[in-house]
DNA sequence: GTCTATAAAATGATAGAC
DNA sequence: GTCTATCATTTTATAGAC
């Protein structure tokens, strides 16, 4: 840490060029997914060639690595501005909303699926493992803390809360009701947020 | 029609090989998904070659079409043995622990998200969007009469409701709890309908 | 480190014999 | 209609010059 104090001009062109590479992926991963994503489309989206692009990330799927692991860091920056002390409930909803809301911006690469080619890869990329454990680890007391209030349904087993949240900013809804055109970003949000939370039942 | 009264010996055996090949499409496009699922594979797990496999369908694009035209009429026959008389939200509940349990048992081919590469070949085939429309109308049906009787949140727009019951089969939640093996099946059915018509929160 | 050119492999699709 | 052999294309990855 103490030694890089000042950057170098090519330290940090080297630096900014992979962030370039990075939001790239970001918009190709929420577009297309891991399979369909081609180096070749990257290089020339970043406007670099193909080799300069392997000098940056030695393989696809590290590439697509180090985007989800920047993408649970971001996730945890957002989760530091926006939680709010003993609020567990509202900062899960929070939390389901800013995804919906990346979603739509285009912003939010794929979470791995169990059927991607790339998921098994991605259990075993230690840096991503890691973040994503310390991520889990804040939903999880957000949830228990909910539970015990009586916000969060206490008979729904843990995982089962935490998956559902989780698998919220890949929902397909979010996709067919842009699609249709007939809402807008904020009502697309709002349902997700609601089916997510109140279901599709009345409330008694 | 009326024409083929008795097939021949060579109609079954077409007919026959023409259902093993839609079986075995089934269970990869379950697992891998359209873009990485391959002619080759498909071939080989029917015990033909490849040339022959298109002899029965033209292309990988008409082989997965046929694969989700027939999963539609499958819903269909389901959902004509099962519906009860005025009972539209159970009707609906039936339809997705159906869905999920064809998705654990490894029936349930992908549902084509709009970012695969066959989405938009699909919603220009004819048989497949009629049958779908056919569907929808018999959903739809259960959705309004639902909300009539205050069983469905009476707020939440038709297109809301009908998408996230669509969606439910390719929840990645079900893989995640699978995998997990902390589940059982019927758990992880309970667990997606509970859910998704209850909702995370405690009702009150 | 960046480029052009190319290797190496996978894969959708077809030719042509039987 | 089924097979073997092959084509044509795409795509990951690298070699080698500068």
């Amino acid at each position: 840490m103490s030694q890089s104090v000042k950057p170098s001009l090519k330290e940090r062109q080297f630096a900014l060029r992979e962030s370039a590479i990075l939001d790239a992926v970001d918009s190709f991963l929420a577009r297309k997914g891991f399979d369909l994503m081609t180096m070749d489309e990257i290089a020339q989206e970043v406007g670099i060639s193909k080799a300069s692009l392997y000098k940056h990330f030695d393989s696809k799927e590290l590439l697509a690595a180090a985007t989800m692991t920047r993408l649970v860091e971001r996730t945890l920056q957002v989760i530091a501005q926006q939680a709010q002390e003993d609020k567990p409930l509202d900062n899960l909803k929070a939390l389901v909303a800013w995804s919906v809301r990346e979603h739509l911006a285009g912003r939010m690469p794929t979470l791995p699926s169990t059927r991607s080619s790339i998921h098994e890869f991605m259990t075993r990329h230690d840096p991503y493992v890691r973040k994503l454990e310390a991520l889990t680890e804040i939903l999880g007391g957000w949830i228990i803390a909910a539970q015990a209030l009586g916000q969060i349904n206490p008979s729904l087993p843990g995982e089962v809360v935490l998956y559902t949240i989780y698998a919220r900013p890949c929902d397909p809804v979010i996709d067919f009701l842009k699609m249709g055109g007939a809402f807008t970003d904020d009502e697309i949000v709002e349902a997700i947020v609601t089916t997510c939370f109140g279901g599709l039942q009345s409330r008694a």
